[in-house]
DNA sequence: CGTTCTATTGACTCGATTCAAACTAAGTGG
DNA sequence: CCACTTAGTTTGAATCGAGTCAATAGAACG
């Protein structure tokens, strides 16, 4: 069980969503945990799994993925907590798996009892953690529901390069892109066929005469948008 | 503003969800509300709101409503509290809208904020509504994302008998339905005419010769499943 | 009694799925 | 180092679910 570390990721997406003094930094800095590498598709919690630690991701991405269809319902980047609300309710929905390489650091639930108890700041941004959670769900509802396969894919695109930027990542409007194109299927509801076909839209898009030529960019992700 | 009266509904959904002693539930009781009756479409919040009190369902439906493409993110049921996110995060992302008529008590955010303080077992019992929105918001994504538009409508229905039984309603797996065929088409993410020819679907199913016959269920939704 | 929602119906169109096959890249092991 | 495997991507053709448009019919309402 290391110390420190692990927290800084953390220590970004909170400070990303809520004013923390330099005490608060400074108890997550303690916080204790074990690192564990995760190769592509790795499941880091079974669906029947009652974990007794949350899983704060450094790198890489994660997904909850029904486990009866296989539809993801949300992707996370470094810093999110994917099982936060275990905390409070042990029972999973799903399958969290690492899509593409990841490292994860496991974090006693007590630890986080602890904190919440100690700084009424940290116990805010924690839960803001969760209601911001609940609006992503939102958003990926409305984004399934009201929008055409091809702008389903660039929101999804969009949205990650968003998070990414919020915890000091893909500054450049870019990042490398360990999702096959399955993966953007299942999160976008769409067939694997169907994204290929897609995603060749935007390479041709981006190829267009009034745009700089690139090579083929099927795996290295470009651009944010609104 | 009245004490009482209003508590019972809320009662119901969070001795559902968790053991409440008598005490806590006898907190509930000086719960603080005004009543507030509402038309089908009438708003209870709007996008731009920022509330100071919780909107407690008591009599029938609310949803949250996207504003942009008129999406249905969630439907809520008697002794729902939707916006008990707004407590920590007073930002709004839809707005939130009567399907029918609808009656709600709203309450001061310091009533849960008191009770929260004086009681564990409260405070416990509210986070588990917050992280069994979410989960449903889970379900939501996968019922877009994964079924065909008769299942979707479908689970959707079962989904909504489930929760009113939860607090006591729908005994006899029926209820009475205000949601017209464009509601329940903004829901499952489907056009207002294709729900129309999903729900003739269902009379027929019903009206086979294997089943008993009924007048046309169209405003009457019987049955619950799985 | 007309106005306004809501529900209904048919015809046409289109986005997306499915199926099947081929191709590429990256291991793996003899 | 090459044969073999596996995972991922690419392509085309056929099909189908669902959307759109437009017109009509009820029901509810003031």
């Amino acid at each position: 069980m290391q110390k420190g570390f692990a927290f800084s990721k953390l220590a970004d997406r909170l400070t990303s969503i809520a004013e923390l003094p330099e005490n608060d930094l400074e108890l997550l800095t303690r916080m204790p945990s074990t690192i564990g590498h995760f190769a592509s598709r790795d499941h880091i919690l079974r669906k029947t799994d009652q974990p007794s630690r949350c899983c704060v991701l450094l790198q890489g991405y994660l997904c909850w993925k029904d486990d009866n269809d296989g539809q993801i319902t949300s992707i996370h980047v470094p810093g999110d907590i994917p099982d936060l609300h275990a905390l409070i309710a042990p029972r999973l929905e799903a399958h969290l798996i690492a899509l593409g390489p990841a490292v994860v650091a496991f974090v006693p639930h007590g630890f986080f009892q602890e904190i919440t108890s100690l700084s009424s700041g940290l116990s805010h941004a924690l839960r803001l953690l969760g209601i911001i959670d609940a609006a992503c769900l939102r958003n990926w509802i409305v984004n399934l529901g009201s929008r055409d396969s091809l702008t389903r894919v660039a929101h999804l695109i969009c949205e990650i390069t968003m998070r990414l930027q919020a915890v000091g990542l893909a500054r450049d409007d870019r990042f490398a892109s360990p999702f096959t194109q399955s993966d953007l299927a299942s999160a976008c509801a769409i067939s694997a066929v169907h994204a290929n076909r897609i995603i060749q839209d935007f390479s041709a898009e981006l190829s267009e005469p009034t745009r700089t030529n690139w090579d083929s960019p099927t795996r290295d992700i470009r651009r944010g948008c609104s």
